[in-house]
DNA sequence: AACCAAGTTTCATTATTTGAAACCAAATTT
DNA sequence: AAATTTGGTTTCAAATAATGAAACTTGGTT
């Protein structure tokens, strides 16, 4: 489907991987193999060598493959290293503590939103998002931060994925919607959600980038309309600002270990 | 290293992953080609298959590899699919509060014990386990447990590959000595860690087994010599065996859901 | 006993992976 | 500024692994 399978034999066992993921439960063999692209003996032997690296887990009981404990080994890896989300951690608390709202920290995942970390609000309202799960990026206020500071040619390619469902009556539905949409934030320098995804959902956010422009992920500061609006979460907006400048810092500064001290050692 | 790489290409290429993984901070080509079985061109084309698959992430800035976002997004649907956590996670957090313990979930991953979730007492002791990190088996309390429980020849298997690194004075440091530790834990159905790991640190630990007895995972009590004794946290036994009950009872009557297929998963 | 569904194995064909070596660009040395 | 080194990328024929139709096995039904 999405980047499934254009990239050899790994590519496709990755793609399993996806499908057995997407069922969220246990699977049996015929279930997939129905689903497959794959001829039975290919399936087959994927199944085999994923389980074999504990990619999936084969419960011999029930005949069900499950994804495998190796995944979560390598995602505790990733998360403390590749997402932003534990360097980010202390400046997200922060930002939530202060404006007593909930935050969302997220990186763009192919053409989604991952939601990497979420701060609650003292009493947090019932949403989707959820920290480790996706979402569309056309209607999210960090979906919407982050294609707008993409490169042009990239912003293509991810504009091109999405699905345009129309969630509510604010919805963009279309790329030439969403493009104004875009270009207004990067006008802005942040965007908001304007109950895009979920009713009486709003927020306003914005990206993180490098010093040289590069997206890293969004922030956003979350609320619904019965608590506040639009222009109340605008005035939040240098505060957001200096925490996505604050987390972006911390992520430049984070150079390799060998060459972090002895200040003067480099020109 | 461990099952790193007998299963064609796909196996060789999550070898790589692993690898980038062990370094836990963005890497250079080259640090990892020095430390690879491969080629040069080889180890290229890997990193390449992978970060166009998300599973790495390239940061041109830096020129260095991370692991990449869809792992997150694979392991969150493990952990709520695949481990045992979402549906013990209730049983856990009952059996801390009733104990005033620290209380860990671990399952095998590979021959290591990989923590699941972990409920920390009121006030928690500082410790090295931690949900998502690996540790040894043959020296912790869940790790035993489990070992305990496993067909012979998978027992066999798993024991060949521990390490027996004296931590403490009370490490086992051979196979043969863990191997009466494991039929006295077989013939008590429980067992301890008597500072092996970590000085200090003591834990009663107990299988979660099927019907059937196929190992799922294990439980355990945490504390301190400082807080408490082996004698005390055996008095425990009976509700950690509750709880284990609880567990995998739990899993059994998880069921599938339904048996309706319905629209989605077509292309 | 015959049948069926689900899962597993075989094997000749086909396609992919492999890796030595050549190449390129940027930085460093002479 | 020319030469060299370092770090990364590309090529291409040979070697290897993946493919999938079909045959087979297993366990449960009629």
């Amino acid at each position: 489907m999405t980047a499934g399978s254009r990239d050899g034999t790994v590519g496709k066992a990755l793609g399993v991987l996806d499908q057995v993921a997407s069922f969220e439960r246990p699977v049996r063999f015929s279930e997939l193999l129905e689903a497959s692209p794959f001829p039975k003996a290919t399936l087959y032997r994927f199944l085999q060598t994923l389980t074999s690296q504990n990619m999936l887990q084969f419960d011999p009981e029930m005949q069900t493959y499950a994804l495998g404990v190796r995944l979560v080994r390598l995602a505790h890896a990733a998360w403390t290293q590749s997402s932003l989300a534990p360097i980010a951690k202390t400046h997200v608390e922060a930002l939530s503590r202060s404006v007593g709202e909930t935050v969302h920290l997220a990186q763009l995942d192919n053409a989604q939103v991952l939601y990497v970390d979420k701060q609650n609000a003292v009493n947090p309202l019932p949403m989707y998002s959820q920290a480790g799960k996706v979402g569309p990026a056309y209607c999210t206020g960090v979906g919407k931060a982050m294609l707008a500071y993409l490169e042009p040619d990239e912003q293509d390619k991810v504009i091109a994925q999405q699905s345009f469902h129309k969630f509510t009556e604010t919805t963009h539905t279309s790329a030439e919607s969403i493009r104004i949409e875009l270009s207004n934030i990067r006008a802005n320098g942040y965007g908001f959600d304007r109950e895009e995804h979920e009713p009486g959902i709003i927020c306003v956010a914005m990206p993180i980038l490098t010093k040289r422009g590069r997206v890293l992920g969004a922030l956003s500061v979350t609320s619904s309309t019965s608590r506040t609006n639009l222009a109340a979460l605008e005035k939040l907006v240098p505060q957001l600002k200096a925490t996505a400048n604050a987390i972006a810092d911390d992520l430049q500064s984070w150079r390799f270990p060998d060459q972090q001290q002895s200040p003067v050692s480099r020109a």
